[in-house]
DNA sequence: GCATTTATTTGCGTATGCATTAATACATCC
DNA sequence: GGATGTATTAATGCATACGCAAATAAATGC
């Protein structure tokens, strides 16, 4: 791959994504408070960067601005993924209803196809970091095909939500083959134009995968992520 | 009322506000371009929380930064009205749902009730603002009773988006008699507990909306708004 | 004339400093 | 001893300044 030699990202996008990746990774953890200061210097800039980059992920719903008290990363209770996998389960089967209804063909659909194969692969490996990044891919890629914008920008955000604590999660539970079972019978109607069932399959889909993960949550007491 | 003698709202939420109102009110029009410094000296203000308030309305949608044009206030074109409403038809159909599955009294439900009485009112005096007022307030209301915080704060985002755009075709459709016939027929579903005729109703409901403003700005070839 | 290069302007990104105000510690009074 | 008022500290909100890079204008070469 030929690269441009230097990218001069600024200060601004910087702090975005670094403390983006410190949030996921856990290194700013969830319920702690931090001074803008504190994360000035963490990111070795002044606070102006650090504080635009917060006011976007507040806008994100991954952090909140407590004037005085820091800015505070937001832990993720079993209601909130209640909350945010019924989001997920109505606009990610609208959009798989409308990827049927585009009809595409297998070339189109290949991103898609590819995702559900790594993660095939992934389970077999037993690799769940991979499958997670693979069930991302194919989430993604399925919201893109449905072709709206918004519902794609949405989908991001709720997943960017609950990656910290999927992350937790994924230890907890057995491979999930089921779960690319449903992957295929979504890529399978979305491929033959069955818009009602691509519609039907996906919304299962992730109901299952939400009933999965609160119920789990229940079971280890676990209240915050 | 009682009020305080005058709350000292920070430069950051005055900006925030007085550029949504600007952006609704049409004196910030859709396609426009505006410096930061612009913008400071409408506002009185220094560039520093007209920034951050930018910031904050890039991420809601309504504008974009383009480094060196200057901010620009987004139009929205049928396909993104399209988006919106389908986003609301999915999300709010769920609240519906849940709405009814709650299981509310009638004193629960009585914003929902008023606001559909105002509608009634509106309609009989043909005072469209009036009408356009109530009909946010019942779907803010309808969202809140559906209990998904994040839902709510979806659709009163997608609603922002189209506020302006609704406003101009408001006037170009006969009365929305029908509008309100189908309120009545989702807060009877609630109010008797029959979650999946709320939600079929609803969405029923959106879907119109959507195809009546889709062929509105058809005909009118109205391509930004 | 047209294109390409150079100069100039101008808007933005970031750092910095200060004033404001909330939180905390302290002192005083009942 | 508890509560109320005051002082101190410290974090934030905001204004300002400055350097850089992009956009525009000017100039030079062909």
């Amino acid at each position: 791959m030929s690269k441009a030699p230097d990218k001069p990202v600024s200060s601004s996008q910087r702090a975005l994504h670094e403390l983006r990746e410190k949030i996921f990774a856990g290194d700013l953890p969830a319920g702690s408070d931090h001074l803008e200061s504190e994360l000035a210097g963490l990111l070795n800039m002044s606070r102006t960067p650090v504080r635009e980059a917060v006011l976007t992920l507040e806008g994100q719903g991954l952090l909140e601005l407590r004037p005085r008290k820091g800015v505070r990363i937001l832990p993720v209770s079993p209601e909130d993924m209640a909350e945010i996998y019924d989001v997920l389960t109505e606009l990610e089967s609208l959009a798989a209803q409308r990827a049927a209804e585009a009809g595409y063909d297998a070339d189109a659909l290949r991103l898609l196809t590819e995702a559900i194969d790594d993660m095939d692969v992934a389970i077999a490996e037993q690799d769940l970091e991979a499958w997670a990044a693979a069930d991302d891919r194919f989430h993604a890629e399925l919201v893109h095909l449905g072709g709206n914008s918004r519902i794609a920008g949405i989908v991001g955000m709720m997943i960017d939500q609950v990656r910290r604590a999927r992350k937790t999660t994924l230890f907890m539970r057995p491979l999930p083959t089921q779960s690319n079972e449903d992957h295929r019978q979504v890529l399978q109607a979305i491929a033959s134009g069955d818009a009602t069932l691509a519609r039907a399959v996906h919304r299962r889909h992730r109901q299952h995968a939400k009933s999965i993960i609160v119920s789990l949550l229940a079971k280890h007491r676990l209240r915050y992520l």
